[in-house]
DNA sequence: TAGGAAAATGAATGGCAATTCAGTGGCTTG
DNA sequence: CAAGCCACTGAATTGCCATTCATTTTCCTA
């Protein structure tokens, strides 16, 4: 049981730190926030961090790391449960990706506006999450040409990146414009039909 | 000729500045980037910078409008001599658009990565010109619609975000790869087809 | 319950880099 | 040529804030 407890106790603090990090990261970014600011979102000593964290750009990586994994899981979970084609998985895709945002609007701001601050950082600390993530998508459409579904003279390494963009810019747009739940999740059938059926095609909304 | 000669001088070093700004910020971001860095790539004193702007903030937008109203500007002058329909000047706006970055790395890898970053930043400080720059490519999907040639059950203001993400998203993921001019420019018409057509969509290319 | 290890604290430190400003040099003008 | 002006310089100033570490508190264990 001491075992348990402290690591336990290990956790729970670890997993205060990270969540008082998130919540300040969202508000003023990465650079504008004081390593004192999060102590005092987590409810902890400044000198604690140094405990679980190696120092402030740690910090930062591991929690971009901690979300990303749960992120990831969750979607892999929910992605194997959709019945139908696979226009049908990368709808539910992108219903999840919006959904993501509705219910947690600091984690989606922390991830939109510091991933690609961090662009180059990321790249030089050769993070594998994103990739994991991004790998996903592209999985998805793969599947869908090979099935015949989807075009096959486009990259989907591209196809990937630019769906992901558009996502992305979108949720932006509406996180730091504050746009209702309601609102953000209505739009969500709009954008997939329109990577779907593009700009000029038709308005088939197939479940 | 006093006046001439004076005024000459000070746009000669302010845009000196705001060069050797832009090379550093592209090279390792705002936040990382010293004052005294902007100084020496722009052969100028550490004090010289704060003759010509308020401080280092005041720098990093001065730069962002410049580059950001030439950007407008010409993309406004070719965009207007395209012949044909709006799905043709989309085309053209995609390819201008990457052929940008073609031209100038270094201002695409600054634009792409410290737009997002400073969003919050830029959001304050009420940037118009980014604003200016989506809304051509809004007018252009309005116009689309008009005419009959896009579908109109989307949202012109989401749609541009949309495709405005798209595109930097691979161009980021382009630029920080190093990716080979001339690929840059294959890519194009593919995700310009994408676009219009969708990911199940034919493969027409009109020109 | 005492003792001591582990965890947590937060005031003090140290280094860094934005900004300032007293001084320099060159140019114009009378 | 003197004198004033003005752009420019870069070393000194200054404030900030990540990180450290001597001290305190908590929590086991015997």
């Amino acid at each position: 049981m001491a075992e348990a407890t402290k690591q336990r106790g290990n956790s729970e603090k670890r997993r205060r730190i990270l969540d008082g990090a998130l919540r300040a990261f969202a508000r003023k970014g990465f650079y504008n926030t004081k390593v004192s600011e999060i102590a005092k979102e987590a409810g902890v000593a400044d000198g604690t961090i140094y405990l679980y964290f190696k120092n402030k750009d740690d910090l930062l990586i591991s929690l971009f790391e901690d979300r990303m994994e749960w992120i990831i899981d969750r979607l892999e979970t929910e992605l194997a449960q959709v019945e139908g084609g696979v226009a049908d998985k990368l709808r539910a895709y992108i219903h999840l990706h919006f959904l993501l945002v509705v219910e947690n609007r600091e984690l989606a701001e922390f991830l939109t506006v510091e991933l690609r601050q961090s662009a180059k950082f990321v790249k030089e600390y050769s993070n594998h999450k994103f990739g994991d993530y991004l790998r996903i998508l592209q999985g998805l459409i793969e599947q869908g040409q090979e099935t015949g579904a989807f075009r096959r003279d486009l990259d989907p390494r591209i196809v990937g990146r630019a769906i992901f963009g558009a996502l992305d810019e979108v949720l932006l747009q509406m996180t730091l414009g504050k746009t209702q739940s309601a609102d953000v999740l209505r739009k969500t059938d709009f954008l997939a039909d329109m990577l779907l059926h593009g700009l000029c095609g038709g308005e088939t909304k197939q479940t």
